[in-house]
DNA sequence: AAGACGAAAGTGGTTGA
DNA sequence: TCAACAACTTTCGTCTT
């Protein structure tokens, strides 16, 4: 991970911060973007404890994880054997027959394949990147391996795995926007999910404020030195112990606010807001507690 | 007229016995 | 499994720009 090591080649500060959904290095400082397209690199380039698995998961040719027959399966059309060879023609027939067989027998490949349509489907409706679909896909293999989505439906599990995904990807999603998408209720998504990360043993972060930040802020269109700000107001009210049991896009929208405000973009609470899916009077209740408390001015 | 503010009651999720 | 609890929402009246 070299750029953690980078210095911001403007200020020299060593303090930066990566727009994961964009893809950037942004200087916290002074909100200079010191690269771009880090996404590229591969899906991987974040070392989680469950990497090992994931990577162990796809040795061989790099065949993505969203194909669930990896591409490779084959139809013989029965149309163009001729009536004329009859043995070949029985032949063939039965080796169409397998196919069927198998396909329609192995309930776990057709599973999947559903499975997969609707992680693409969901993906899309919330614009996410490729990685995380692949991601998702993933944890859905390994989800059907142990047998959890048995009892459970295959959209409700998607849409869970999604929402881990993009967790662990560093772009997290309200389970709410989750269930909106995928059509399912959001306690089932939530079921879902909880029931995932125990199964699977995998040890989730706690969401936090920063990683909605850059998503906000462009919904707002807001330009990148509000967003690197409103990070960094963040990241100064988890030092006063200001973040601790508040719900992560709550804080998220009101350094945005705050940010917004101080540079001359302003934005209204209401539609701060509704970017981030609370209300105004949370906004407003996080907003009050960090000016109170934090030195705002100090911080420019 | 729109935005910001704050009080108060209601809702859903978490936690600990 | 149930009750207590904190965070958040909804609603609404009032103040400010």
């Amino acid at each position: 991970m070299a750029w953690q090591e980078e210095r911001c080649p403007e200020c020299g500060s060593e303090e930066v911060i990566v727009d994961h959904e964009r893809g950037e290095i942004i200087c916290q400082k002074c909100g200079l973007v010191i690269s771009s397209n880090i996404v590229d690199e591969g899906p991987e380039w974040r070392a989680f404890d469950h990497e090992q698995l994931v990577k162990r998961d796809r040795v061989g040719p790099p065949l993505s994880p969203v194909l669930y027959d990896e591409g490779l399966s084959t139809q013989i059309s029965i149309e163009k054997i001729g009536y004329e060879d009859a043995s070949k023609r029985r032949q063939l027939y039965r080796l169409r027959k397998w196919q069927r067989k198998i396909k329609t027998l192995d309930a776990t490949a057709k599973n999947l394949a559903l499975a997969f349509f609707e992680i693409r489907r969901i993906s899309s409706i919330l614009g996410l990147p490729e990685h995380v679909v692949e991601l998702a896909a993933t944890y859905y293999r390994q989800a059907l391996k142990k047998r959890l989505i048995k009892g459970r439906s295959i959209e409700g599990v998607c849409a869970a795995v999604i929402y881990l995904a993009c967790k662990e990807a560093g772009i997290p999603r309200k389970l709410s926007e989750l269930a909106e998408a995928a059509n399912v209720n959001r306690k089932e998504v939530g079921r879902n999910y909880r029931n995932l990360v125990r199964s699977l043993a995998i040890k989730v972060l706690p969401t936090r404020p920063i990683d909605f930040i850059p998503r906000f802020s462009a919904a707002l269109k807001l330009p990148g030195i509000v967003s690197s700000y409103a990070i960094k107001i963040a990241l100064r009210a988890r030092e006063k112990g200001l973040s601790s049991g508040r719900g992560a896009p709550g804080l998220a929208a009101a350094a945005i606010y705050i940010a917004a405000t101080l540079f001359g973009e302003r934005r209204t609470q209401k539609e701060v807001a509704q970017i981030s899916g609370v209300t105004e009077v949370t906004v407003r209740n996080r907003y009050k507690e960090m000016f109170n408390k934090l030195n705002i001015e100090v911080l420019v």
